[in-house]
DNA sequence: TTATTTTGACTGAATTGTCAATCAGAATGT
DNA sequence: ACATTCTGATTGACAATTCAGTCAAAATAA
């Protein structure tokens, strides 16, 4: 789902080792659905959900709108991918964050917080495309349906992480409402950055996280972050 | 601002009091602009931002739509409109809440968390209208310039308050910080009602944002709220 | 009557989706 | 190397629809 993937599609399976980089069409299926996507990601950042056209992703990717049809059959199912695509970004992105990290409940959930601010998830265009999601998630149950499964894993992730952190620190908080507040409050700090009139840096949203995690873990957190 | 000052409106200050029921006509105005108003709200929650259309606002108020540009001269303005008038609805909501809590800033906290989750502010149809401007204000000036002096006035109350809270309860937290991360955890809350595959309660909200202000301010607050 | 509100038909613009024609490159043949 | 065929990506004109906004006429109240 990424570029890198899409670009290795490009040599068949069967492709004779000493050939060297065979580009073949003007643009391969899978890098053409994935460059309007991306186009798809620029315009709702640039426009809004509500003013996204087909004719302007196209214009934004230089093709014609009735390759967009071609390519995705329908509006609804290039935005329905292109959520898609965002969500399993974000996924894969704390994954790799956590999987990275040391075992230690504290060190996991401060590389889980911080992984939120790294890019590329972290962008302006990726915020705001995100942001026009949500407005439209709750008339629209398949847009939910998208995301559930990953949202669903971030939470039971986070949840869990918390849980430990509880147990072995011996904090008295309830690690389900500490978890759903940092994960709120990373939410929260994304769409300040996107909304506010004078917005503040991806650095001051992270240390306001970090002064979450701080309230609730005050033996493990900072405003640094993960205390050592 | 909301519909009771409209009717107090219709009764003029010189009105002959034998004179039983005057229905004057600028009143019959603002009550139109008020009905359509709420039908904007009803659309929006159910159908979101980029399907809210004139026709549908006004079925929804069973009037033409030619009416709807006879009130509102556009789409633009009647939208403009709703929400500046959730905005200021918003606004008298905490600010009253505030005006009846005792000064210590803890009671004052408390009741501005509070706030956030009686009605008619924390209703269905509310968020979700919300949830639908929150989208497009990103891509949108003109929406931000209608809230930013509510956004702004609630801000400098909050941290006002975790500042007194801070210093005269002997925390360390930066009070900046912690009014930020609880303002958004409500907004986040608000959002997790609306958009989870399966939410929780306005109460389980409020509980959530307690623990938030229990774990910035110990000896203040419960989950339950206030300390006493 | 006069002023105001309300309707509903109409217009023009924007937008999604269709489709036949075109074109670029790959495969195949010579 | 060169020509021919084939495939499927790409275009742009077109149809159908939707929707915001206009307006003349009707209804209603003063």
């Amino acid at each position: 789902m990424n570029v890198d993937a899409a670009t290795s599609r490009t040599i068949p399976p069967d492709a004779d080792p000493d050939a060297p980089k065979r580009v073949p069409r003007k643009q391969s299926r899978e890098a053409r659905r994935q460059q309007l996507i991306e186009a798809t990601i620029a315009v709702l950042a640039e426009r809004g959900y509500a003013r996204t056209t087909l004719t302007e992703v196209a214009r934004h990717a230089g093709l014609s709108h009735g390759l967009v049809i071609f390519h995705f059959q329908s509006k609804e199912r290039l935005l329905e991918e292109t959520l898609l695509f965002l969500s399993e970004e974000y996924r894969e992105n704390w994954a790799a964050a956590l999987a990275a990290a040391p075992d230690a409940p504290a060190a996991q959930l401060d590389a889980l917080l911080r992984a939120d601010f790294m890019p590329p998830i972290c962008a302006p265009d990726r915020l705001a495309a995100w942001c026009g999601f949500w407005g439209e998630a709750q008339s629209r149950p398949m847009y939910q349906d998208k995301c559930s499964v990953n949202d669903d894993d971030y939470n039971a992730v986070i949840e869990g992480i918390c849980a430990r952190l509880v147990r072995d620190g011996g904090y008295a908080a309830d690690p389900v409402l500490a978890a759903r507040v940092l994960r709120v409050t990373v939410e929260g700090v994304w769409q300040d950055m996107m909304t506010m009139t004078e917005p503040y840096s991806a650095d001051e949203g992270l240390r306001t996280v970090m002064a979450c995690a701080q309230a609730f873990f005050p033996d493990h957190f900072t405003l640094a972050g993960l205390r050592r």
